[in-house]
DNA sequence: TCTGACTGTTGAAACGCTTCGACGATGTAG
DNA sequence: CTACATCGTCGAAGCGTTTCAACAGTCAGA
């Protein structure tokens, strides 16, 4: 293993002069610069990981907590991922992976000193997990948004605005009886951040028009089908539907279509999804773009920036985008609130 | 910040001797063992894991590379994950993500000693990044098969031989030509590992049964409906599918029900996907199971055994099962061969 | 010419742990 | 009763960095 001690030797200057070129800490003239950086080159350095965390008491990597309960649309996780590992390495951050959901993984990496900064996905609207986050000295960042007090940071999709701009274009299609469809009995029972405030959305904007509005759980199966029937049954004149579950919406929108509740001409589907979930039907459908990937990016974002020093942002919630694809008279509808923080 | 002398003011007793509680490296007694371990409790110790790996120069952690190429099914890869994160811990090792496909970020983690070995997904059959990773001193693992000379200990399901299973069912069941339908074009493109090694089965089996095969690539999109729209064009007389594409499998099933290719009376496919995949599906379909999961533990599980200093095993391929779902004469089949150790 | 400020560089002290060699104390065999 | 393992514990030397305090040397101002 080739050391410090080896470029300092090879460079002909001082341990503490290499290091210092490597962070960029104190001012060192052109050549000698020069000298070290060809040094290390030649030898092919570089520093330790261990040995720097001990003496500049970080780490440089960021730990993530992933779900893996069930319900969960995979292929939105994913992206989030994708999105806050690509940006944090832009700022020099590597990802710890922490999947179990017991707490103690994230309270054993944080206090072993193995993680700068926590990153906690799929939060509920009472987590229990974050108790035990705010005894740890690293920073938090949460994906999701807990009901009540919020004492750490928070970065997420707007569902609830969401749920407004959904029957926003339902109501305008002339659909006066709404049924959201939306994720696994499993995630709803357990109050999962982004199903509560879809629902809260999408329930106080049908009372604000006065129109009813249901919700339903949906399994990611091709029960979707079954589950749509009994919907349809229980209440007939449900004609617009919010479509919130990935892996459900084929099914939905196939039964849809058979039941000519949904068509080109006549629309009743609104989806939340991935743009690309939603250009994977067979057949136009209006969606509401879930920027999975951005969502992870504004996270690292946030998190790096607090590791940094900055002070913690409180909310950021990105704005729900329309994109209507089953009428030519309109394109694209940028929802008027723009990303807000609170 | 509790240190190990904190703990070891505590109990009484040297550092070197909490060390050696906790590492179990030397006999302690119980007396002595007891109040350092209550120590440790009381003070909620946990060891910093840079001075640990500084001084024992390893980490515990073992850095994993996924794919974040296009085509990919991500269900598949969030499960291998899941096993590969779930059965290292119980072997007392952290995961570090690494998702650049350029293999730099591999030697950095390496070459900075983050890691203790790598583990490798997304191989492709000739695969640019095997000459980086032999270049590193930590013992690496590849999760697929690289063609040609092996330098390195791979860890995949088998997928030949599930090309093999599954014309043996459709061959079973009086198809006489056959069509693969598999992964994106860009996947074959690129000769990722399993996707080449199912057709070279797939095709193998067909030449054997003296019967045509064929194979399509085929996008996760709804768009699949018209690969089965080409396919059959091109050839009217094929009746035997095998599916390897879990996105497109709901629109495949749809479009071969639809154009009689599929009924549970007449069964035309072979789904190869995760078993919740199969069963997502509107209808019963044999399928080959995809056992992720398993891939996952099992590459975890070697490459800890290398860690530890077991000689690496070459290569161990997880063998097939076949789900008869179509027919109640048999319920399901064992293929003869069981996991094999090359 | 002297003083003080600034620049570029260095030596050495941490950082928190593992592990080697050593050392009493105790047990065992001759 | 002596010689010699064995057991349990300890002190201290690293492991490879960062960073502080210090120190020559240069330069500008008085």
């Amino acid at each position: 293993m080739v050391t410090i001690a080896d470029v300092a030797e090879e460079a002909g200057v001082s341990i503490s002069t290499v290091s210092y070129v490597m962070s960029g800490k104190r001012t060192i003239s052109p050549t000698t610069r020069q000298r070290v950086e060809r040094a290390i080159a030649t030898l092919g350095f570089s520093p330790h990981a261990g040995a720097r965390s001990l003496a500049s008491r970080s780490t440089n990597v960021i730990g993530l907590q992933i779900p893996l309960r069930s319900g969960v649309d995979v292929h939105v996780v994913m992206e989030v991922v994708t999105g806050v590992v690509a940006q944090a390495r832009t700022h020099g951050y590597d990802i710890l992976l922490l999947t179990s959901d017991d707490p103690r993984g994230m309270e054993r990496a944080a206090k072993g000193s193995m993680v700068d900064a926590l990153l906690v996905m799929d939060i509920e609207s009472d987590d229990p997990r974050i108790g035990v986050l705010t005894h740890l000295e690293q920073p938090t960042v949460l994906i999701g948004l807990p009901e009540g007090r919020r004492t750490m940071p928070c970065v997420d999709f707007d569902f609830e605005e969401a749920g407004w701009l959904a029957v926003d274009r339902l109501l305008a299609q002339g659909h006066r009886r709404l049924a959201l469809i939306g994720s696994p009995a499993e995630v709803l029972a357990r109050h999962t951040s982004y199903a509560d405030r879809l629902a809260r959305g999408f329930l106080a904007a049908c009372a604000a028009a006065n129109v009813v509005g249901s919700v339903h759980a949906c399994p990611s199966s091709a029960d979707a089908t079954a589950v749509v029937d009994e919907v349809v049954a229980a209440d007939p004149s449900v004609t617009g539907f919010l479509v919130h579950n990935e892996s459900a919406l084929p099914h939905v929108f196939a039964r849809l279509v058979e039941t000519g509740k949904h068509s080109s001409a006549k629309p009743g589907i609104v989806a939340l999804c991935p743009e690309d979930v939603a250009l994977s039907v067979p057949g136009p459908v209006d969606s509401i773009a879930v920027p999975a990937e951005a969502i992870g990016s504004a996270a690292a974002d946030v998190i790096c920036d607090m590791i940094a020093g900055g002070t913690p942002p409180g909310v950021r919630l990105i704005a729900p985008t329309l994109t209507v694809r089953t009428s030519t008279d309109v394109v694209a509808t940028k929802h008027p609130s723009t990303t807000r923080a609170t």
